[in-house]
DNA sequence: CGCTATTGTTTCGCTAGCGTAATCTCTAGG
DNA sequence: CCTAGAGATTACGCTAGCGAAACAATAGCG
């Protein structure tokens, strides 16, 4: 039809069968918070700070560190200190954690394909 | 107006204002492992094992009882012996767990108005 | 300089989750 | 009955992540 009739249980439908499908294909089983901030670094303009993250996400910094480690570790992103003043730390983007969301990006939109083609008939059991 | 020009960069920054969204709000922070299996149970027709769940999602028996430890103890699902066939388990669905997803949802519908509406401004209003 | 404020990390004690292997419980077939 | 096997959980040793508090490094101002 037309488009994508954005209800709420389409919407959570899409996002099922993009994150399942992210499951099953053993993608790294990141957090929310993780998943918040990956978004946040490679979406929104720089510069990314620890201070300016857990401030956008309202967590503390320690957790805020605590997941750039471990998006680190997995090449997601990296760090940078801030030469003009080097209290700081960016959070910049790289290339793995480029092509890792093109692929998540292209995960949902096949879903929300899917989701469009053929089923207007089913919503799910009651809800 | 009809629908989502729904291209990779639109699908990732819709999940991004959602995602962030959700954990501003101090929900409870789910992996992608724990977030397949709820929505899973939610969207797709029961009956729902640890058996089944484990061969949607190619992940381990045990981490499924995990996901449900986790997700029974936030009252999101329960656990019910199938009378037939006392071995299965089958993972149901709850009042809060309807709540959650339909919020939830609703999270990702304003992400999605947002991104098209253009209101491109700060954050969208804080949930 | 000295002092205070800011920024990020580390430490502490603790909980959650991992994969593999073992175990428990129940079913079904002979 | 009894046994083979299926379904789910538990045990084990380990890693990751939590919040709160302490810490280290730097900036900036008097």
């Amino acid at each position: 039809m037309s488009g994508i009739q954005l209800n709420e249980l389409q919407a959570l439908d899409i996002w099922r069968r993009a994150i399942v499908a992210s499951v099953r294909a053993d993608a790294p089983d990141l957090s929310a918070r993780q998943m918040a901030l990956l978004l946040s670094v490679y979406l929104t303009p720089p510069p990314h700070t620890v201070r300016g993250l857990a401030q956008l996400m309202k967590v503390s910094k320690p957790a805020i560190t605590r997941a750039v480690n471990r998006l680190t570790e997995l090449e997601l992103v990296r760090r940078k200190t801030d030469e003009a003043d080097r209290r700081s730390v960016f959070i910049q983007r790289t290339v793995r954690g480029s092509v890792f969301l093109r692929e998540y990006g292209e995960l949902i939109v096949s879903a929300a394909l899917g989701e469009t083609e053929g089923s207007s008939d089913g919503l799910p059991p009651r809800y």
